[in-house]
DNA sequence: AATGAATGAGCCTTCATTCAT
DNA sequence: TATGAATGAAGGCTCATTCAT
């Protein structure tokens, strides 16, 4: 209808907003009460439409359930890349860990994502999603080492790469959990717990962690 | 209460008999469908009694899911003190991961605890809760790591043991998210893990962890 | 309305060409999910329109039906007079046996017919209507039937050819029955049927309906 | 618990007497608004119990449906049992007129039936549920017809008494669309109908209604 | 004339909770 | 103490109807 592009108004666009603004509402209210006890009705409230409406976008309370978490999974997805696309991944962990504490939007929720991981062992559809999320990450993660362990020139053996990465990625999560739990800790006494972590996992040569220290 | 061997026939002692079937069956249920989405007939069910007999003992679903989180929260306050009993706290927590994995009770239970944190973050009253447990589990980390250091000879600032702490136990929280996700890892790439962040955060000597890395 | 053959553009006529899409698509509707079930988005659907712009034509759900109920009834009337119009009336009732079994459009619709008198018992309007339309039902046998026993010159009283009438139209609705409920029943079961009961009806003299048989 | 047998106040008599109660209530709003239109909560207020109850003992609306659609044709089947059971068939069939017409309950009400015969046509398990009613009424038909026929020794071939049992079941469900139709019509009226469709279907020697009339 | 987005009432169903027994 | 029948308050969802465009 109005070919220019500024403001858009294609019929898509509009369903594209629409669909957005109800998940946008259903993610605050997932947060705020998770996924079962949030209401349909409460979420048609937060984003100003009558509950009826939602349904011409979304099939069920099941569905936008299901986008949300496909959405918070690939938030997950991007963070992971944003931490192993640069230096200074300490750094950027930081600034992780400061969004889950302050909840920011545009970067994976923290409970959220901790209901999910729970929801994941009993629901086979979103247990698959996170299988495949799971996946993905892992990969990203030990491109990333690999790449950095080409770069120092310390060849490092696929199991040490996955080893490493499964280390960090629990770290990274626990943090998500520490972030809910303990939002008024200080920021330095966090960066120092992540330099800690990181020193040995990043730094060590290859060996330390190609045999078992049992 | 009793200390008794003898059968308990207290009135109080029935009481507390009771109560304990019925947070049993409640903790199975919730392991299995969450807080919200178990329901009071199938703890009932679970449990071999009538639904209103439950109201008897607790005067509400809240109160039972108060009471679960109690117990789990003291559980892990009794694997923390546990891990931290005595030497190879690497084999210890591989059983932690283990009994995670494998959802064993009598330790806390990985899905549920996830459930919690996000509670704890949306519900006043399970926060407080959490809180105090999360003090007392920190102070079972640091205590064990100064008297390690204090056995190694190695002094070490109240700064860095908190640092250590709350590096150890992020990183063994997030091993619990990974122990849903990834039943199936195989546990010498999970021991491997362990040992390589373990290695850094208990034998180093204090100073590395004193000053920020960044 | 407008006999001429050139295409119809008038206002008026606009308005019935959309009433008739509209009701062409309902009956479908109707025939398919009942009264009830049928939803006018599914008849705006079937109708190739917006649900919206019905409403333009029907004031309501309810006049659509009524619509459809008044047509139904014309169309029995108009069976009804081509039953009575000439000779063979065993060979007219078998070919509406075969328009009711196929759901042949253009016939009263048998599934909606018992759906009407069901409803007929309920809603004081719709039984109103019904009423008319069985009257002049009624009229059309017994004028058929008169001038019949005319022809046969065996003049017959009013209420020998009431109750004529009342056999034959009960016979034939209950065939509207069995057509729903037998459509793989073979035609010359049913034309035997049909040829017996009507055998004695039409050509028995009339003493013999005349007089109660009991 | 109460071995007198008196008052009936087992477990299952208890159950019985609240299934009861729900269907007739259910039944009741059925006539009145079809199965569609009918809500929990009216059968709910016409059994005057809250509308959750009724799930302790139905697990659907569609349950309730499905058991009055049962209940239904089973008293069909015994209507036709009860015609065919002895002398004076006429009589039988005014009686089940008047029935039909006044809506006696304990007999088949007649537009639900009607109803019946229409949701049969579209749902499937309706359509299984009533082939095999239709069935063993037509066996009940036949079977009457056949021994009739031995009584007045008048051998009729099987073919015969199919053509027959259709001709009379058309009638007599045809009579039921009367009575819903036509409630004020005088009794004699209809008695003289069935009269004279009667006298040819089972008087005439089986010969007529052997070979086609066409 | 036509669309389809939006509403809101009402439906079926579940479930925590109570209470007579 | 124990039961389980009963309630009532939501909750998810549908759909006839309206209205801005």
């Amino acid at each position: 209808m109005n070919a220019r592009l500024e403001p858009c108004r294609t019929e898509t666009c509009r369903q594209q907003q629409q669909r957005e603004r109800i998940l946008q509402a259903a993610q605050q209210c997932f947060i705020k009460h998770g996924f079962h006890a949030a209401s349909m009705a409460g979420i048609a409230e937060t984003a100003g439409m009558s509950a009826g409406l939602i349904y011409r976008y979304f099939e069920n309370k099941s569905a936008i359930i299901q986008a949300i978490i496909t959405q918070q999974l690939d938030e997950r997805r991007a963070s992971v890349a944003e931490l192993a696309s640069g230096h200074d991944l300490e750094q950027r962990i930081i600034e992780l860990f400061i969004a889950w504490r302050d909840g920011s939007p545009s970067v994976m929720n923290a409970p959220l994502f901790l209901e999910i991981v729970a929801e994941s062992s009993r629901d086979a559809v979103i247990g698959k999603a996170f299988d495949e999320s799971d996946a993905a990450t892992r990969d990203a993660f030990t491109a990333w080492l690999s790449q950095l362990a080409a770069r120092r020139q310390q060849p490092t053996g696929d199991q040490a790469l996955r080893v490493r990465s499964i280390a960090i990625q629990a770290f990274i999560e626990g943090l998500a959990i520490r972030a809910v739990r303990e939002p008024d800790i200080d920021l330095d006494t966090v960066r120092r717990a992540v330099g800690s972590v990181l020193a040995h996992l990043i730094d060590a040569p290859a060996a330390e962690t190609e045999s078992s220290s049992a």
